[in-house]
DNA sequence: TTTAATTAGTTGCACGTGCAACTAATTAAA
DNA sequence: TTTAATTAGTTGCACGTGCAACTAATTAAA
């Protein structure tokens, strides 16, 4: 017979240690930034690489690829075109369209900010082989097909 | 020689790895609390998750057991109070503290977020042996570790 | 070809976040 | 015991998020 408490041990699963994971290692990313004087959340470091990547991507297919909602995606790039780190043209064959570009002064700020990722993804390794970062990756592969198997909405 | 942009393969490693999957297990978090008629976010559910084994803990004390800051405590726990699931005591012998305790409400709620987060974990861990998830948690928490060696302000 | 459906992007709303500067209460130091 | 330092919590600001409802443009269907 079950008792009423007698779901998974949450408190020791992997969901809550990649929540409790991910939450220190943003904390620590946004703070060097800051120490290296780099105005520039996470989110935004993520777009500029994006970008350096495949310039000229409209909002919709950076929405996707950077797992976002097109509205939250509209705001982020609004604030990055104000800082001058992207800049929105409207396509003229379908005017629905918004392709981005990254603008010189983007590609320095991803620049500057690539040792400091080196330096944290570093940390973050310290001592862990090789072969456990392939198996975590795997792991974490797992894991997403998992949601994407289980709702065929995302 | 190195080339300037040889630094660590961010594409490749943990890091993005991390934050894609935690992303994918927060989206479907939500909506299985919205689909269930649940008037609930993560983070309101780990508070009463943290309240139902520590009830009356004081907000500072429950900031750092949710690695968050207190100034985002306080706006959390706010629209909790609000809400009906936790009530706020001010202490009567130091008028600094306030103690949080979870109301039936609360524990209703909670109860009844029980199933849907073990679902979850549920299909997070298909075709993940309980080997692999012990290699996971020791991983995750290896890499808490170095970030709190980095720095010891955290 | 007019009408309906689809698509890309935007806006209002409510939520969650950290930092810096603040208040009020308490404790330690002069 | 008055004065300074510390501590718990709050508020303004700027940022990031998803949902629902919207506009404007384009494409498909009647």
């Amino acid at each position: 017979m079950k008792k009423n408490q007698d779901f998974i041990d949450f408190e020791n699963s992997i969901g809550p240690w990649l929540g409790k994971t991910i939450k220190v290692i943003d904390f620590h990313l946004q703070e060097k930034f800051k120490e290296q004087g780099l105005d520039l959340t996470k989110e935004q470091m993520i777009v500029l690489k994006k970008l350096s990547q495949k310039d000229g991507v409209n909002q919709q297919d950076l929405a996707i690829l950077t797992l976002r909602n097109k509205s939250s995606l509209t705001r982020l790039v609004c604030k990055m075109e104000k800082k001058g780190l992207l800049q929105r043209k409207t396509c003229k064959i379908d005017k629905r369209n918004k392709h981005l570009f990254i603008t010189p002064l983007g590609e320095e700020t991803f620049y500057k900010s690539k040792p400091i990722i080196s330096a944290i993804l570093a940390t973050m390794q310290k001592g862990i082989s090789k072969e456990e970062q392939k198996i975590m990756i795997r792991l974490l592969q797992k894991i997403q097909l998992n949601f994407n198997e289980d709702c065929t909405s995302f």
